[in-house]
DNA sequence: CAGGATCCATAAGGATACTG
DNA sequence: CAGTATCCTTATGGATCCTG
């Protein structure tokens, strides 16, 4: 038996998306803002101390960074690390959970690389039709 | 010969990761608020309408949801098509440099399906460990 | 050094009402 | 129906100062 377009259609009516994507959950578990260079710096350049990951973040304020670390280490996606001494002395580095993020990072990049050009020729082509042709 | 983790960890400090980290492009295309749920919805159910997906999603009001749409019509993920009629019907449907992101969407879900739990139990033992043991 | 606390600016998003 | 326009609340991040 075929599933018709129509039939799906009428079937969306009665889900809800926020709980029907499935990959909702992990939004605000990796793509919250920052984790991802936090997540990666991790990653290709191994543990490294607070003050590193700042200079290494750049941008980023001691607050901010404090809060997303806290946050990952939360989620088991990292592991801090305190060292009891004058002066006190914290590391990070990823757990084996953060670390099975490789293979969908890897996916990301690819896409990146093979798509990310379209899209921008896209926006060019969007941002041209200045004048709107029809229904706008 | 072997990079050492020192060198890495030396090298960090000349990058920006921001600029470094290659995914951070995609999570403005694909994972800005609202965005997964929509083309999730377009890519499991086909075709919609403004109302439809506005009822799908439930939640979202008409001018984010409006927003989302223009955007992710900007960046080529999804093709509007307006009807002149009386009244207006206008059509919304997933394009094939949308479809191109199935198989992270897969990735995605693989994850969530395997490690969200690990992450509910991190966060169960981070929260019960309230008695700060050291460092906090 | 590794942060916590506090205050502030900005902007994203929600609610509501209205139009071609 | 498919949006726009307007107003407003809230969340996020930045700046600054302080401490164990």
């Amino acid at each position: 038996m075929v599933e018709t377009a129509d039939a799906r259609r009428a079937h969306a009516a009665f889900v809800q998306p926020e709980q029907a994507c499935p990959i909702a959950p992990v939004l605000d578990i990796v793509f919250s803002r920052w984790t991802t260079p936090i997540l990666w710096t991790l990653n290709e350049y191994g543990r490294q101390r607070f003050m590193e990951l700042q200079r290494t973040i750049a941008t980023i304020t001691p607050k901010v960074l404090t809060q997303r670390l806290r946050q990952l280490e939360r989620d088991g996606l990292i592991v801090r690390t305190y060292h009891p001494e004058v002066p006190p002395r914290v590391e990070y580095e990823i757990s084996d959970l953060g670390r099975s993020l490789a293979p969908l990072f890897a996916t990301l990049s690819e896409w990146v690389e093979g798509n990310l050009a379209k899209v921008e020729q896209a926006r060019q082509e969007f941002d041209a039709a200045e004048q709107r042709p029809a229904g706008r």
